[in-house]
RNA sequence: GCUCCGUUGGUCAAAUGGUUAAGACGCCUGACUUUCUAUCAGUAAUUAAGAGUUCGAUUCUCUUACGGAGUACCA
């Protein structure tokens, strides 16, 4: 127990790192924080057909921007580097041949058209085709266990193509461990003998991700829950190769917030809300949106996608990247899978953005709109103190508060009809008079001599307060009327006032 | 098809072999003698179904149903 404790993030690049993604890279460093230990990123690029320009640095990048770096990886601090797989390639052969001389696995010969009219064949039968004991000594497969040596040296000498397979035990029970699940019993009868090695060179991840995770002395595999299945085939591998096998914590899937399935890039599209951490131009010049540049902020994001999978089992919700690391525990980690909740996800940007300065936030809503350009920022800051409640983004600022900056220049429809009354001019000709009455020009003060007016006349407030409103802000909308007319000033107040009357006449 | 994993209000979820099964988001309703996208308050679950173990099960076991994942010379 006293090792240190190393966990690692091993994306491939093949293209943005998805939501989900970044959930398990998390997790896998919320983990190694806890215990004071190594958070290491692994680039799988074993599959050199499906790597993607420019997937690497958007990883980095994402990683980056929710506050989660990596201790070691692809150009820092590289004590176990390569990190990269394709730049390990010469390792992994090593291995294979290791395994083949321990009769742990074989070389095998078929192509990919014979397996496929294997598995047809099987299927036509309502049967099962699996490449084990089941088939592969009845000479109907081409491999080392059927050939003899000579033929199989004459095989790899003349050229063809050949893999590298895992030969499974028949009839053993497996039993794995998972931190999350508890025990699962395997039978191995069920087991492929999976490809270790490719006919290109190149290991598959099963062998590639043992060999690095034991090389890199990982101690514990924390990855999504659609690598169970493979659980069994990486302990048999850890076994074949007699080394010590890590933990291993599988975590939930993120499912759709409607329908079926997991998450995917195109529900993002659909329901509107981001799959991914940053925006992403694709090869092809698609453009997915993300978490970033749709304007949430990095912490929100963090923290809610802690919670998708775990909570504290407290009544706590809102976690800072250091509270994450102090409660964060693989054991209140659900088993179910979650489906993904774009409402809760404002609900926490409209959450952190309530803990922001007032004035940062004003720099932020000044750079992204044009019309504040020459208003004092102090002025803004006091505005947005005043609507940020009502807000979940930065852009939505502007809504909520253009008519701090400019007076109206319509009124709603809707909101005359039911503000408008016979006797309204003179209500608010009225008010003019109590705004220009009133002497040192303050909320208190404003709300003081109209709300006494409004009671001593018994006028009732909606006659007066709702006409107020549709002068001010154009419509029934907005902050408390005695903010706006104290924050635009007297002069502004009874400028708008004025406008209204003038347009009821 | 086969294998594995899962199943508590619309969603995320807490809890315990034994009181009225937390909380959050969302929804709806009400309040705020002034709007509201704000604020406050309130409503909603026979814990998938059936059976078993038990004095007692949502919590343990089994069956079924449903959901998910995997089943590639992808990761």
């Amino acid at each position: 127990m006293s090792k240190n404790v190393r966990v690692r993030f091993a994306p491939s690049p093949t293209g943005p790192l998805h939501i989900g993604g970044v959930r398990t890279a998390l997790f896998n460093y919320l983990f190694a924080k806890k215990h004071g230990g190594d958070f290491v990123l692994r680039i799988e690029d074993t599959d050199q057909n499906r790597y993607v320009e420019g997937a690497e640095d958007y990883i980095v990048e994402s990683l980056s921007w929710c506050g989660i770096p990596f201790d070691e990886g692809p150009g820092k601090n590289e004590k176990f580097g390569p990190y990269r797989q394709s730049e390990r390639k010469h390792l992994y052969k090593q291995y294979a041949d290791q395994l083949i001389s321990s009769g742990k696995a074989y070389y095998a010969f078929d192509t990919s058209e014979q397996l496929d009219a294997h598995r047809k064949g099987h299927e036509a039968e309502g049967k099962t085709f699996i490449y084990n004991w089941h088939n592969r000594e009845k000479g109907r497969l081409v491999n080392s266990l059927v050939l003899t040596e000579a033929e199989t040296q004459a095989k790899i000498e003349g050229g063809e193509h050949y893999v590298v397979r895992f030969k499974s035990p028949q009839d053993e029970t497996l039993l794995l461990k998972d931190i999350i699940r508890g025990d699962i019993s395997i039978d191995t009868n069920v087991l492929d003998d999976k490809i270790l090695f490719k006919s290109d060179g190149m290991p598959t991840y099963h062998l590639a991700n043992i060999v690095d995770d034991h090389l890199m002395e990982i101690t514990h595999v924390i990855r999504g829950e659609e690598w169970l299945p493979s659980l069994a085939l990486h302990q048999l591998l850890y076994d074949a190769f007699g080394w010590e096998t890590p933990e291993f914590a599988h975590l939930p899937l993120i499912l759709k917030p409607t329908g079926k399935g997991k998450l995917s890039k195109r529900d993002g599209d659909k329901l509107g809300f981001p799959v991914f951490p940053l925006e992403y131009t694709a090869p092809d010049g698609t453009v997915s949106r993300g978490y970033k540049e749709d304007g949430y902020f990095s912490d929100a994001v963090v923290n809610f996608l802690a919670f998708l999978g775990w909570n504290p089992g407290t009544e706590q919700e809102i976690f800072s990247l250091e509270e994450l690391v102090k409660d964060f525990d693989l054991k209140r980690v659900n088993k179910a899978g979650a489906r993904f909740d774009p409402d809760k996800t404002k609900w926490f940007n409209h959450h952190y953005m309530q803990q922001q300065l007032d004035l940062d936030l004003a720099e932020q809503f000044k750079t992204i709109q044009p019309e504040l350009a020459d208003i004092d920022v102090n002025y803004i800051a006091l505005v947005v103190g005043l609507v940020k409640e009502r807000a979940t983004f930065i852009v939505d600022f502007w809504n909520l508060s253009h008519f701090f900056f400019a007076s109206p220049t319509s009124y709603d429809e809707k909101a005359s009809k039911k503000a408008l009354k016979e006797d309204t001019a003179d209500i608010l000709n009225k008010v003019i008079e109590l705004v220009n009455t009133t002497e040192d020009f303050k909320v208190e003060n404003l709300q003081a001599n109209i709300k006494g007016w409004i009671t001593d006349s018994d006028i009732g407030f909606g006659k007066v307060m709702m006409p107020l409103r549709l002068a001010l802000v154009g419509a029934l909308q907005g902050p408390d009327v005695f903010d706006i007319m104290f924050l635009i000033g007297k002069e502004e107040t009874v400028k708008r006032i004025r406008a209204l009357v003038k347009s009821i006449n």
